[in-house]
Parts: structure tokens; C-alpha cells; sequence
DNA sequence: TATTATTGTAACATTGTGCTACAATAATAA
DNA sequence: TTATTATTGTAGCACAATGTTACAATAATA
């Protein structure tokens, strides 16, 4: 049986969500295997690779419009093991008729994603018992060269973080000062000064204040700003 | 007849080069059909992406050793265009046996490279007349997204210009002030203040000065320069 | 009404960059 | 030998961006 998707070529989606404490991002662990991966998929015949790749967000975390970037295309020798997508199947007591072309050399074209944490229920796939939020700093032992496309994944968003000032794509719409400098720090893996921090983004002419949120505490409370779209 | 490559996975190469006046990329022409494209080719069933990008490249510019970045993955369906393979091969009076795997649709990992316009004698390929420098202003109209693909290059180039400093490898090892100066002109397409730009090199603590060039002009010699390894 | 914690912003120091000016100098002309 | 010319290396000043400290404003509580 021919498959309808494009042979050797699968994509892989690193995904960012920030729970208010830690940058996390979203692993699937397969049945019965202790192994976990990046969520991915391949591409249809007649679909365009970066459709594809919506199409798979779309399917793991119920969103549209997502904030979506392509960073790297990995395509070393050393990603092609067919013994661990065969482990799988066999994980899943899958007949292996009509499934031989996963057992094939892949390369990888990947893409970073980022998400607010609080929109998501998480979706695994067939192959999966669960997709789940791992903070970037705990993640478990991933298949393949995975765990080098997260940092890959990492180092070119801090790299774009400034440029584009995309940070705001990982909190709700309407957010504050404070939230969005954690959010920051916590991609940076860096302390930030509050005030420069405060300065810059004012300056930056991308906010948009609104009213101020009363959280109840014995302090002044905070504006709330949001993107300009 | 089954090919030695990785079906549907192609890559193509901006290779940019620094005529002392323009910004220049290599193009080929391919026989008898007035079609230009950028140098490509693909990837052997055992053989990573990135050692098939640099062994074409050896082939193209005859150089090892050549700095080289990935930079996108084009996978549209609108770059499925099996008439536009079709007509090369005809024009080339290729059987057509054998080839049939060329008029597949492809994704291309598209990378730049940055070399010294002087080491290289370009050499086509066996469907090429020729492969030649074009200034990237002047460029000839390119097949399928071969345009885009250079555009992406160039702002890629752009903006990785300041981080990493890289400016140097369209240079020959040692180099003036005023020769480095007039490459970063040529890839930004604006004027730097003379003052600024050598001040600011200086400081980035990466150039080595070396003895003064006597070019036999009547004014004072500059210093020879190049970049730390 | 005083206290507490946090926020918004001013103020100053430091660094980076745009811009101008000028002395140094390699060859040529007088 | 000396003046002239074009270009280079660098200093100096203005202005912008950022690091750092300080402080007034304020929402709730004691």
C-alpha cells in the first residue's frame, strides 16, 4: 500500500507554552515504550509543507493562528533507526502491512510554535498515550536527535526574542508588566532589571495599555497592556 | 532504474561572492533552453544533507572549507512543476529513462555560502552551459522559486551580518579597512559612516592588524587586517 | 491614619553610534 | 627639499540606548 504522505520527509513542532513559573513544551510519549518525541507528522501529496505543519498544531492543541516559525531542516545519516519506529509499532500492536514507509530515512523540517499555555488540552495521537507540558529544563530522555532540535528550537527563539518581540504570543491577550518580563526571563534563562525592562517595552511603541488589574493585594495595581495587532 | 538519491529532497545553494564592486551569486543556464537557476543537486541514500550541500559546492566552486548556513526549507506544491524538469531533460536530449524520479516534486533545504570571488573557477554541470556570477541586482529571471529563494538569502545574510561577523569570508585573508567596509555596503545596500564602521570593528576585538599596504597612491597606506580564527 | 509591597517613572552613569574634524603619511609636483 | 594631494587612523562632541538607583504613587491592611 503506498502512502499518501511524502516519502523521507516528516517535520517536527516544538512547542512553547509558559505556565506562569517555567518555559515548558510539549512531549508525546508513545504506548507502552517509556520513549518520548516531539509531536510531528508528515506531509500530504498534494499539501504544502508549512499547511502540513499547521494541520498537525491544529491537531495537538485545538488552535489556529498560531505563532509559527521554521528554524532548521535536520537531515544527518545518524536520524535514520529504523529499530525504534519498528519498536513502536510493535508498541502498539500495529500490523506492519501498509506501514513500511515509516521505517524509511526522514529528514526533519522544524518549527517552533508559541502558544498560550492556558488555551491548550493537549491531544496525543494513535501512536500515543499522552501529550504532555515539560519544563525545557526537565525534560525527559527524547528519541533520535530530538533532544538537538530543542536546542536548536531555544536558541534561535532567544535569538529572534528581541527582533520581534514575540514573547507576548505565550500569555493571554491582555497581560502585565511583570508577566511579560517572567515570560523573558524565563526564555532567557536570565534576571532582567525591572525598570530598563519597563522602559524598553513602553518605548518600543508595541503595547497598548489598558485599565489596571486589582488583584487584591496591598500594593499598587498594575496596568494591563496588550499587543498592538 | 532506481536512483542513488533521497527521493522528493533537493537542495539549492546562494553562493555569494565579492567582485570588489558588486555583491554577485552563482547561476547556471542550463543547455539550449535560456532557463537559469540556482546551483542545486541532492542527497545520496547514505549520506548526510549537509556533506551532499558541501560536496556540491566542492564540485560547483572547486573549494573545501567554505562557510556555508542553512537558512530555509521551501516545500510548497506551487514548486511542482514537472514540465519545467521535462523541458531541461528534452533540451539535454536525455532518455528519459532513468530519470523519471526528476519529475517528482521536491523540497528544497536551501543554504548560503559566502567565498572568496578570486579562489573560484565556477564549473557547470552536466545539464548547464554555464554557471556564472550575476551581480544580485541584475539577476536573470530564475525557474520556479528560485527568486524567493535568493530574496531570503539575502535577508537572512542581512540580518546575521552584525551577530557573527562574517562579512570576511567574501574577502581574501587579509584585507583593508576600506575593502571591508565596502563588502558590508554591498550586502546591506546603504552607505556606512567611515568613522563608525572601523571604530566599531576595532572594538568587536575580532580583527588582527598586520604591516600597511603600499599600493603606490599618493596618500598615506592603510593597515592589512584579518580576522581572528 | 500609618504601614506594607509593588508599580510607574525620573534621574544619572555608562556605553554605543552618528557625525565632524584633524593630524599622520605615501606619493607626486614644484 | 618642500609643498600638494588623497586617504587613513583616531579624537571629540552630540545624541540615543541601556544599566542602575531612587522615589513618589497607590491598593490593601493594621
Amino acid at each position: 500500500m503506498e502512502s499518501k504522505f511524502l516519502p523521507h520527509i516528516a517535520y517536527d513542532s516544538v512547542i512553547f507554552g509558559f505556565s506562569g513559573e517555567a518555559l515548558k513544551i510539549l512531549i508525546m510519549e508513545y504506548h507502552n515504550t517509556g520513549m518520548f518525541a516531539l509531536p510531528g507528522g508528515f506531509v500530504y501529496q498534494d499539501e504544502d509543507l508549512n499547511t502540513a505543519v499547521k494541520r498537525g498544531l491544529r491537531e495537538r492543541t485545538g488552535l489556529d493562528d498560531i505563532y509559527l516559525e521554521q528554524f532548521y531542516t535536520f537531515g544527518d545519516l545518524a536520524r535514520f533507526q529504523p529499530e525504534v519506529m519498528e519498536r513502536i509499532l510493535r508498541a502498539n500492536e500495529q500490523d506492519f502491512a501498509g506501514w513500511e514507509w515509516l521505517m524509511d530515512r526522514f529528514i526533519s523540517v522544524s518549527y517552533y510554535a508559541l502558544i498560550n499555555y492556558r488555551d491548550v488540552v493537549p491531544q496525543p495521537d494513535a501512536l500515543s498515550d499522552s501529550c504532555d507540558w515539560y519544563p525545557v529544563k526537565e525534560l525527559p530522555e527524547l528519541i533520535l536527535d530530538h533532544s538537538k532540535i530543542v536546542a536548536k528550537a531555544l536558541e534561535t527563539l532567544r535569538l529572534n526574542l528581541d527582533r520581534k518581540l514575540i514573547g507576548g504570543n505565550l500569555l493571554p491577550e491582555q497581560f502585565t508588566m511583570q508577566e511579560l518580563q517572567t515570560v523573558y526571563e524565563a526564555i532567557l534563562d536570565t534576571k532582567l532589571h525591572r525598570s530598563a525592562f519597563q522602559r524598553k517595552l513602553l518605548a518600543s511603541d508595541q503595547l497598548i495599555r489598558h485599565e489596571k488589574r486589582f488583584t487584591g493585594k496591598a500594593h499598587k495595581a498594575p496596568y494591563l497592556y496588550s499587543f498592538k495587532r
